[in-house]
DNA sequence: GTGGCTGCAAAATGTTTGCACGGAT
DNA sequence: ATCCGTGCAAACATTTTGCAGCCAC
């Protein structure tokens, strides 16, 4: 299976680029202004293809469908429940969480997703009504 | 809207209390072993309310369904990938963390949903291959 | 020419909703 | 009598899959 590099491809990244932790329907619509004949199954499956290649990173928002970033380090995230919109924590600022639940549980972790939910400095000072 | 307790309700939450962070699909099989007759409809609803009155907690598992929980303090999961199991971690066991996100953010955290993955200690002990 | 990728449409999955009926208050 | 909850089926949203054709190697 030896992976080719199409446009379509080009032109998911190109939009990943473009957007913050954008969903495939969200992908989708940003690439038909390009490209209007794009397909929907060729979206999702250019995804899955670079999530399997390490390429993106797969998020999950509880409530919402799947979230895709070009950021692939081990970094979490946090939505502004007022405004909605989705922030980039530091990836160290977790660091020794796994090491305390190993500990905990005799767990060997492999990986976490953690999503916090909150209200964003500007929301908290009204910025945004 | 007076909440009424249905036969149905009570059974969500004896099958809730039976089975391990069920979906609602296996909500729905264990109750149909009982009451054939049920319908996915009424689960689906009755789950939503009891979610609204904090009777359950609905549970977020990357890749898989929602999942539901009688134990509704904040508490968090960690799966074990080799033998599938969801274990519960101690409610207290990320008391500071949302403080820690605040203080670096300036948030003001509502909540979050933690899950790690990894492998158990019995998995780890080869107990389960 | 082989094999991966495409667009399209259909299917699969998970969840919600419209509706007429029935039971509890 | 009212109104909430039910079963059923249809609708909906998201994602995957089957297929014939195309394009790059």
């Amino acid at each position: 299976m030896n992976r080719r590099y199409s446009i379509q491809k080009q032109a998911i990244l190109d939009a990943l680029g473009r957007l913050c932790h954008p969903t495939a329907q969200e992908i989708l619509e940003e690439i038909k202004k390009q490209y209007p004949r794009i397909s929907k199954g060729t979206v999702y499956r250019n995804l899955n293809l670079l999530e399997e290649d390490d390429i993106v990173k797969r998020l999950f928002f509880p409530g919402s469908s799947d979230r895709f970033d070009v950021d692939v380090r081990q970094h979490n995230h946090i939505l502004c429940v007022r405004c909605g919109r989705i922030f980039d924590l530091e990836p160290d600022s977790m660091d020794n969480i796994d090491r305390q639940i190993e500990q905990e549980t005799g767990f060997t972790i492999i990986k976490h997703d953690i999503t916090f939910q909150g209200a964003c400095p500007e929301c908290n000072r009204g910025e945004h009504k």
